[in-house]
RNA sequence: GGCACCAUAGCCAAGUGGUAAGGCAGGGGUCUGCAAAACCCUUAUUCUCCAGUUCAAAUCUGGAUGGUGCCUCCA
């Protein structure tokens, strides 16, 4: 499998350091608030990676992390009366929430900032060894002036970058640059603190990643993920921490997505132009949400719109109802099948399951998998149509696209499920006699009925189908 | 001021040197008692624009235009 990674610039083949085993890191959430659709890309994106990379039989160690103490924390849970405790033990719980349905699968570590401060400590200890700390009245901070590498992620120079930004970013303080970031923050009155050999404090933010990743993952880790933003200075920080304190590489694959746009501005809580989850899930369903990320490259901008949510609705019906449709003539299997066809189908399958990881070994390329997928079930409906087949061949096809889908994140056997009630399917009966008899007034009035209890009937040359309309 | 990214049909979106995937929407049709689902036809001689390289460019190079992001919390 070949990825993009930000490092150099190029897809590069995935070597992990172990074989066929990859570690991967991936930038969390800060739990002060319900997550925004734009945060969820990054969740479903390296979920999707990961779920790809399983069904290939890599094995994969995953971790997530919680950031659950900073400003935003402390302010809001002031602003809520509660203690930040209680604020993140509860958005991580509401997190899970979105995050389960989004069928985000759980890390195998998400751990937490506040649960690894001894861990934060020592690194920045060990920094403070190595020289590349100073002490100013309100923390301890990094100097990456002594870091040779510093920029090598974002392609940086720290002095253009100050020459030009020195009119609209404020001054540097006591810092003796500008990049300079703070590694441990002084406690001010009415903030959590911790212990530590330089007073009562809490971590800065870009300390904690690098503090956890090292704890479960080692000092050099496969792929480290997150979103574009956190590229300059989050994961450059990052980078200067661990090498600084490790002395090794600290990533190997470094994977950004793009973000998620309303009216091409990028979708965030500071701009209030944000779309909860929880609410659109309501209205789309947490299917169609996921549907929409992958619809799109993981990298490439995506535009939050009505219709292309619309389109995602339309596009993954159109998936559920196919596998439906198989299931259905599973059921009614002609014994005698077109062995030409059926066999076709079979070959057809196969190259179906080629272009698929054709398409997701080229970087993640989720459209193009999507697309053969959507090919497979159109061809389905053609042959299916015209001809008899096997139900060996059938079902093929069928777990083909569940299967595929399953990798993608997204269930397509859920509808399927559902049971039909044995009184219902006694209407359906009974319609079907009215039929029969040509009384087409008692035959349209009970399908008025039984669409109005949620059950739709179609007829089909095999007879009635009657499913139930999956609600979100 | 610096560093990046994006520009493909009505909409969304792949494709990064070999003659424009896929989804949605629209129009027409087949099937049906009527529907539904499905299928067929139709929708970009062309990929923001201008030059250049090449037998060949949406794809490479240079330039222009428009839009966005990061440099401050940020997925």
């Amino acid at each position: 499998m070949r990825i993009y990674n930000d490092l150099t610039r190029r897809k590069e083949e995935l070597i992990p350091q172990q074989e066929n085993h990859v570690t991967v890191y991936v930038c969390g959430p800060t739990v002060y608030d319900l997550f925004h659709l734009g945060n969820a890309r990054p969740f479903v994106v390296y979920d999707t990676l990961r779920r790809y990379l399983l069904y290939k039989n890599v094995e994969v160690t995953y971790v997530q992390n919680f950031t659950d103490i900073d400003d935003k924390m402390i302010n809001r849970a002031q602003a809520l009366n509660i203690t930040v405790k209680q604020l993140a033990d509860e958005m991580i719980k509401e997190y899970y929430h979105d995050a389960d349905n989004l069928n985000v699968m759980r890390a195998d570590y998400h751990p937490r900032a506040t649960e690894t401060i001894p861990e934060i400590i020592e690194m920045i200890s060990i920094l403070e060894e190595k020289g590349y700390t100073y002490i100013l009245h309100d923390g301890v901070y990094f100097d990456t002036s002594k870091f040779a590498d510093y920029g090598k992620l974002s392609r940086r120079d720290l002095d253009d970058q100050e020459a030009g930004a020195s009119e609209r970013v404020e001054l540097l303080d006591d810092k003796r640059n500008l990049s300079d970031f703070v590694l441990w923050k002084l406690k001010k009155e009415g903030e959590p603190a911790w212990e530590s050999p330089w007073g009562e404090g809490r971590p800065g933010w870009h300390i904690e990643c690098s503090a956890m990743s090292k704890k479960y993952l080692g000092d050099t880790i496969d792929i480290h993920a997150g979103g574009m933003d956190l590229m300059f200075p989050h994961h450059e920080n990052e980078i200067a921490q661990s090498e600084a304190a490790n002395g090794k590489p600290f990533v190997n694959y470094w994977m950004h997505n793009g973000f998620i746009n309303v009216d091409n501005v990028k979708m965030a809580k500071s701009g209030g132009n944000f779309f909860l989850v929880r609410e659109l899930a309501g209205e789309y369903g947490y299917d169609v949400l996921r549907f929409f990320i992958l619809q799109a490259h993981y990298r490439m901008p995506l535009n939050f719109e009505e219709e292309p949510l619309m389109a995602a609705t339309h596009g993954w019906q159109r998936i559920l109802r196919s596998v439906e449709n198989i299931e259905f003539l599973i059921a009614n299997a002609n014994p005698e099948f077109d062995q030409t066809q059926s066999a076709e189908l079979s070959d057809y399958i196969i190259t179906t399951i080629k272009e698929f990881e054709r398409a997701m070994d080229d970087d993640l390329n989720t459209p193009d998998a999507f697309a053969a997928i959507f090919n497979l079930v159109r061809h389905v409906n053609i042959v299916s149509t015209d001809y008899a087949l096997s139900a060996d061949s059938l079902e093929k096809a069928r777990n083909c696209i569940v299967e595929l889908c399953a990798v993608l994140g997204l269930d397509a056997e859920k509808k399927a499920e559902a049971e039909i009630p044995a009184d219902i399917l006694e209407q359906v009966k009974l319609r079907d006699q009215a039929k029969a008899e040509r009384d087409f007034v008692t035959a349209d009035r009970i399908r008025d009925e039984l669409n109005a209890l949620g059950y739709k009937i179609e007829d089909t040359p095999q007879g009635p189908k009657v499913s139930r309309e999956v609600e979100n």
